[in-house]
DNA sequence: AATAAAATATGATAATTGTCATACAATTTT
DNA sequence: AAAATTGTATGACAATTATCATATTTTATT
């Protein structure tokens, strides 16, 4: 079992508040998961009964709609914490969580964390400010989703990928997500994102290689948007 | 000045785990405000330093989006408190606040909140509860924007302000909204939601009677949407 | 009460977006 | 390697929604 003491991804998560204490009773209880590339987590309406703390790899938080479409509501990278609402607010999950990469994540049980709590003043503020950003998170996204064209939604959800997720050696965005996920996030229909790419693309504003993406010109996308 | 104590409201907040001891400091240091319709509470960027204790009336939460329009993220009702997530970030205010009706308002300043927060347990776990239910809100909220149609949008936002706001003794919506904040709820054109409104009425879905909005048949309108 | 201003309503039209069909390419399975 | 499956791309078309123009009604102001 790998000590919590010596793990990085802690550093950059609400975790970060733990004493030398917590982190040994916390490796004690943790458990560890690899999460296949296209797995889930845990899905819309599963009790989690604690929290998941990403080490590796990328997941995307989504819900079903009526219509039948998975609508993403947010990607979550290494060292953010995942099932924090569902944990507080003591109902099951509103969001399914599945892997876009191979992953590494460690699961703390609820009983556990409620101690860090209680006993831990800086755990429970660091856990309140990153839920108060999930939320105005959420209604920036909300506003845009309401009031700004697919297009518009298409080319911030491109900026927003590689300034957030870094681009590979030959330029590309680094993650890697199919055009129905990618209409997924900008909330449209998956034949509407991809001609949306192939005009970006014909305009020279990006370039499409295989399933690869290029922002050829960031500041003429922003403009162009 | 009015005693906390006494406050009704208060029992409908995360204020209601205050103690005696606390809820008179808190009547202390509050100030009351008297605020007509349509005057802001705060707006959008505002530096708030406390939070708000709605006592009557009711107020929409917005943002101005790029393209000029006001989009409602939500509206509060008495005894529900403003400008948590502002004050626990420790960032200006993400929404514009207006009143929507006429409404009293108690303002807590932040240094005494703070006090409550160390001091009583339960206070800052129904604040952190409170905006839980406030990010599952807007996770919803934005699958739906994502997701439905304008027409679906409307019924449902119809039917939310019947269920949340109550009705007037002829039957008719008793939460009175412009057809431009109506728009601004669903997230589309003013004309658009007007066309809309007109076609549910000659449908027999709703009746229009000035700006006096009433839903005819509820179980119908939910099928329709 | 008359006038002005604002809100609501509707028509005409254009732009955006979704749906269905089909083709093509890439990947996986046999 | 061939076949099957899945993902990507594009055309044709329909439906939805936005925009602009213009009435009409309601509300506010003088």
């Amino acid at each position: 079992m790998n000590k919590c003491e010596q793990c990085i991804v802690r550093q950059f998560s609400s975790l970060k508040a733990l004493n030398k204490e917590q982190l040994i009773k916390m490796a004690e209880c943790k458990t560890s998961f690899t999460i296949k590339k296209g797995s889930p987590i845990f899905e819309e309406g599963d009790i989690t009964n604690g929290i998941y703390c990403i080490k590796e790899g990328v997941c995307k938080l989504s819900k079903l709609s009526d219509n039948g479409k998975d609508q993403i509501v947010k990607l979550v990278k290494p060292g953010e914490l995942l099932g924090q609402r569902s944990m507080i607010s003591d109902e099951p999950a509103n969001l399914s969580a599945v892997a876009l990469e191979d992953m590494e994540v460690c699961f703390i049980p609820k009983s556990e964390v409620i101690h860090f709590f209680s006993d831990n003043n800086q755990f429970s503020m660091n856990v309140m400010r990153t839920i108060c950003d999930d939320l105005k998170d959420a209604d920036d996204h909300m506003v845009n989703m309401a009031q700004k064209t697919v297009r518009q939604r298409l080319v911030e959800t491109l900026l927003y990928l590689e300034e957030t997720f870094g681009k590979n050696e030959d330029g590309s965005l680094h993650i890697q997500l199919s055009r129905e996920e990618l209409a997924g996030m900008i909330g449209t229909a998956t034949e509407s994102c991809i001609r949306l790419l192939s005009d970006l693309n014909k305009s020279g504003y990006i370039a499409l290689t295989g399933k690869k993406i290029t922002i050829v010109d960031k500041n003429k996308l922003k403009r162009f948007a």
